[in-house]
DNA sequence: ATGCCGGGTACGACCCGA
């Protein structure tokens, strides 16, 4: 089973570049985030078109998150617990059923929280909070659970072609760290970087030439419970769609997981 | 470079992103 995640940056001015990555990459279950829409102006047909089940959760203009699924998504869960006043489309979750047990997949649009002397520095941490307690609860089940998404996070210098310049940002400071690192420590784990220590952007600014310059961050993210750890065959960045017309900013990030099929893991036992 | 692009809203210029 091959999972992905997708900052699209408004899925109407990108379903062009969707559809044809959809065609292209074939992936089984995709969580797109920054629909930039309500749910009844989600391109549906287009993309059943292509074999895929659809579960949104938009708002008016910003934010919103999907799940696209070539399986059946059952128990969708819209919204972030924990703060009955936001109203801020970040969150949707869907278990997968796969041969002999089910996946949970959680997609993400983590608030960005710039500029930090605005209150929307501590909504980001205050958000990564109740995260960190939706997954905590979720790993109770020691079913393989995975959380996606745009992370509005740099790990570490080396997902940042300048870190010096970064450092203090929202996507790359302490207070932002500290909760990433509390999500790591209580298990889940970061796909691309248990398979490369290689840079591996996945956003590269609109502004200043920052694709041609190579001026990328790593924010986006795909992060393995335990159990769906131990399932993980393969880690891919698609960055070559970066450079396509019309591009979104960010760019897809695949794994893949043998769920239904041996792993390397299952060979060598 | 807190706005150099670029989307959404709505039709003139703002808000927002990372």
């Amino acid at each position: 089973m091959r999972i992905a995640s997708w900052n699209i940056n408004g899925i109407n001015a990108r379903l062009h570049a969707v559809l044809t990555w959809l065609d292209e990459a074939k992936p089984d279950v995709v969580g797109l985030q920054e629909i930039k829409c309500m749910d009844e102006k989600f391109p549906r047909s287009e993309i059943e078109d292509r074999g895929y089940n659809i579960e949104t959760f938009g708002q008016k203009s910003f934010n919103g998150v999907a799940l696209l699924s070539r399986y059946p998504l059952e128990d969708v869960s819209r919204g972030l617990a924990g703060d009955e006043s936001d109203e801020q489309s970040r969150l949707i979750e869907a278990t997968v059923s796969v041969e002999g047990g089910s996946v949970r997949i959680c997609n993400i649009y983590l608030p960005n929280g710039n500029p930090v002397d605005t209150p929307k520095f501590p909504y980001k941490i205050a958000w990564m909070d109740r995260l960190n307690a939706h997954v905590a609860s979720s790993l109770r089940s020691e079913e393989p659970f995975i959380l996606m998404g745009d992370f509005n996070l740099i790990p570490s210098a080396i997902d940042c072609h300048d870190p010096a310049a970064w450092w203090g940002d929202a996507l790359y400071r302490p207070e932002s760290l500290e909760k990433f690192r509390i999500l790591r420590n209580m298990g889940m784990t970061d796909v691309l970087r248990a398979t490369t220590s290689d840079p591996a952007y996945t956003f590269w600014d609109f502004q200043a030439g920052a694709w041609r310059r190579n001026a990328g961050i790593r924010i986006d993210h795909i992060m393995a419970s335990p159990q769906a750890a131990d399932r993980l065959v393969a880690v891919k960045v698609h960055k070559d769609v970066r450079g396509w017309d019309k591009p979104s900013d960010h760019v897809p990030i695949e794994a893949q997981f043998g769920f239904a099929e041996p792993t390397a893991r299952d060979a060598a036992a």
